[in-house]
RNA sequence: GGGGGUGUAGCUCAGUGGUAGAGCAUCUGCCUUUUAAGCAGGUGGUCGGUGGUUCGAUCCCACCCACCCUCACCA
């Protein structure tokens, strides 16, 4: 048998002890009275009624002082201090804490009191074993701070660096906030494919799988749009989906192959409501996260209390790179983006490079939010043609500290239009772009019996997350990030 | 994929061409109000991996792996 690191079989000797003292070290429950949250918040009740209190929690530090012990554990809510005294306990009990160590789960029954030192704690008259841990914590000082440790074990992250537990409980809250935005409304919370026999909704690559009965290949959604519309086709007026979607490419502080994304349609309605649905229902969740509309994001001061900013595309790129691209063609745009350093070759299609020169030149500066408006039609293929000009759509996005928060249009539901838009995608693909669009023919099916005019928003949540929690990279808001095998 | 950085004890980090250190954790002893408890004494390492240079490599070189930053890609 292979011999384990002394800090390991010490933990292996002491569960061993426990079991031949007759101590279950993985008993099957506890019950609780109270948290230590609620401990400390009635505290005064407490005390003053002597009060028997049982708690249970995991041990974050420990000092043994011969006769007396002090230990903190930590609950799901919170801390506080534990006080064991040998007289208190009697000789055997109070031995049997030697079994115990940092990072096990106890169960402690006793009356709250103040310490000399003013620190609200529990004087225990009895304890129990409720987990024993067999791997040592990080140190208590600096926690974990290697990110891919903090990443691969992000357990040990939750346990050690209170300050990522409070960015996921946020991040819950948002969702919430966001559902109760919603739902307020009159939107429907609904659910649809994940698995699906053709991807569409946005350009990417998909992840590919095969349903073996079938013997069909399948993809993992990379949006949920096409299924949305197809329940507004079925009568649904306000629908929404909180979902998961996938998408398969590269991995950075903005993009993790699986992210989460609320998608919303609103029939008879086009961006212009939707600007202002989304705009409403962010500084809603600013209220309810932060309790204010002026935060800092990465050190710039963030002012949601505005008239957000509307700026068509091609006028952002005249006022942010000083070109107008508008009536530009391919090569002539080539050139502009060649003449800025950008690094693009002859294979980058028109839209491509406007896409980049935005992306370089633009994107970054806009930190108050701004939606940016009327993109060119191959950029856009579910958007419809904008009602007064004819080469670009009515869609949006909105960039809030140099992020992408959101893609919305004025829904297309001109069935012909939708077609000649997917054979655009095609012939796109044709000549090499893998994120094109796929046609799905069951769409059209559905489009030729009738959608209703409609407005539509994709929000990415991660991202909202990392606003409202000043989180720099993707990887802090996602529980679990894509990581590869460990080297 | 390109450029830059990092990788040393369970954790946080020093360090050196002659096979290694601190703090915390851990172990032993003392200690009945401590809280980064204290005091005394221990244990613990394939120095990310594989090759090369060298009498000798954790250190220098090459390649590889992982992570971070950045550019590209990716709405």
């Amino acid at each position: 048998m292979e011999k384990l690191p002394d800090y390991l079989a010490h933990r292996r000797e002491k569960l061993k002890k426990l079991k031949e003292k007759g101590i279950n070290p993985y008993p099957y429950k506890f019950e609780k009275t109270h948290s230590s949250k609620e401990i400390l918040e009635s505290f005064e009740d407490l005390e003053k009624e002597k009060k028997v209190v049982k708690i249970a929690g995991r041990i974050t530090s420990l000092r043994t002082h011969g006769k007396s012990i002090f230990f903190h554990i930590q609950d799901g809510y919170g801390k506080i201090q534990v006080y064991l005294k040998s007289d208190e306990l009697g000789k055997e009990k109070f031995e049997n804490f030697e079994l115990f160590d940092i990072g096990d789960f106890i169960g402690v029954e006793g009356i709250v009191f103040v310490t000399k030192t003013g620190e609200k704690s529990i004087r225990a008259s009895d304890f129990v074993m409720l987990s024993k841990s067999l791997r040592p914590l990080p140190e208590k000082w600096h926690g974990l701070q290697d990110k891919e440790l903090r990443y691969r074990q992000r357990y040990l992250d939750l346990i050690v660096n209170p300050e990522v537990k409070k960015t996921f409980l946020t991040r819950t809250k948002i969702i919430q906030a966001m559902r109760k935005f919603l739902d307020d409304r009159g939107f429907i919370e609904v659910e649809t494919p994940i698995l699906q026999p053709i991807y569409g909704g946005a350009s990417a690559r998909p992840f590919k799988t095969h349903h073996n009965v079938l013997d069909r290949d399948l993809y993992l959604r990379i949006a949920d749009e096409l299924y949305l519309k197809r329940l507004l086709i079925g009568g649904f007026e306000k629908v929404y989906e909180v979902c998961k979607d996938f998408r398969n490419e590269g991995m950075d502080k903005n993009h993790n192959p699986e992210f989460s994304m609320l998608e919303l349609y609103q029939a008879y309605a086009d961006y212009n409501d939707i600007m202002k649905l989304e705009e409403e229902l962010l500084k809603f969740v600013a209220e309810v996260i932060l309790k204010k509309l002026i935060f800092v994001y990465q050190g710039d001061e963030i002012n949601l209390d505005t008239e957000w900013k509307k700026i068509p595309l091609f006028e952002s790129i005249k006022e942010y790179a000083n070109v107008d691209l508008e009536k530009k063609d391919e090569e002539e745009i080539r050139e502009v983006a060649k003449n800025l350093n950008l690094s693009v070759d002859e294979k980058t299609n028109k839209w491509k490079l406007v896409d980049t020169i935005f992306g370089n030149l633009v994107q970054p500066y806009l930190i108050q939010p701004t939606f940016i408006t009327d993109y060119p039609i191959q950029m856009s293929p579910l958007a419809k043609r904008h009602r007064k000009k004819d080469h670009l759509t009515e869609r949006f996005e909105l960039f809030i500290g140099g992020l992408e928060l959101g893609n919305a249009f004025s829904e297309l539901n001109d069935p012909l239009d939708q077609k000649e838009r997917f054979l655009q995608q095609m012939n796109l693909r044709d000549l090499g772009d893998e994120e094109a669009q796929v046609t799905d023919e069951d769409f059209l099916r559905a489009l030729d019996y009738g959608m209703p005019p409609t407005g539509g928003l994709g929000i990415g949540i991660d991202r909202v997350v990392m606003l409202f929690t000043d989180s720099a990279s993707i990887r802090d808001v996602i529980f679990f990030p894509q990581m590869r095998p460990e080297g």
